[in-house]
DNA sequence: TTTCTTGCAAATTTTTTGCAACTTA
DNA sequence: TAAGTTGCAAAAAATTTGCAAGAAA
């Protein structure tokens, strides 16, 4: 389902513009990590160009509306930081992600150890916790 | 202190040569995450090649001898995968890395029920967690 | 001597920048 | 209309590839 992200986009004290709802909408929609070259596919027919995709995710991230996600792929990969919790499982020949959810109990638990540990941080704002490994049908081959 | 990754390297199926030896004295030495750029003018004076580290690196990270951190920086990153358990907190905006140590156990937990839920693989070779924010510096500018 | 490694040059790929034209608020 | 956005062309930066010469086992 594709939401109305206007207020969001407004809210973070961006101007309210097609391509920046389209983005958004494909996030929303696909709920998978994804790259520019991927948003630029789906809304080439639109005529966008690569250059403000790539502008608009940088944007996005330093305003916490998106979250990069590092895949070990060639490229940078993105996700919404709204998303529903949960963590990557990458296989490592494959590169193919499998999500699964993390419990945030568990998670909170230990970044409130290393705020703990590290006076540099009064908070913060997300965090990656990514298991790579081989799956089963690689280890196979 | 530098110690000596032969065995490492032959256990490994590599050859052993220099380059190889030295690159890991580096990550052994110092300790922090670092890329191919870096090593590159560690070795300078050694008339070594770009082309022969970023080699190095992919082969190695796929023996799981190094793995990549993904710093939300321009490059790619890595460190040893035998290293003191530890996880990193990055700055947003100055890009600074910290370490805290994460309790083995906590992210244990986490990981074994990852794979409860997920039958797609039957092992973990290595994890991420990251915790990304704004330092207390950067919040004052 | 066989196999793996390295270096060089060049190519590819990803991401960024400058600037003028265009939109949103 | 003022401020922020976009597109185009071009540049910059990171990483990869092919191939011949060199080094390890």
């Amino acid at each position: 389902m594709i939401k109305d992200f206007s207020y969001l986009i407004k809210d973070k004290g961006f101007k309210v513009t097609q391509i920046r709802k389209d983005i958004l909408g494909i996030f929303s929609n696909d709920c998978k990590p994804i790259n520019a070259e991927y948003i630029y596919k789906v809304l080439k027919n639109k005529k966008t160009n690569l250059v403000t995709i790539y502008r608009t995710l940088v944007s996005f991230e330093k305003e916490g509306i998106l979250k990069r996600v590092d895949l070990h792929k060639e490229s940078v990969y993105y996700e919404l930081v709204d998303d529903h919790h949960h963590h990557h499982i990458i296989c490592l020949y494959c590169k193919k992600v499998y999500n699964f959810n993390g419990c945030k109990e568990d998670s909170d638990l230990l970044i409130s150890k290393a705020l703990k540990q590290n006076k540099d941080f009064n908070s913060i704002s997300h965090h990656s916790f990514d298991l790579f490994g081989i799956c089963k049908k690689c280890s196979k081959k």
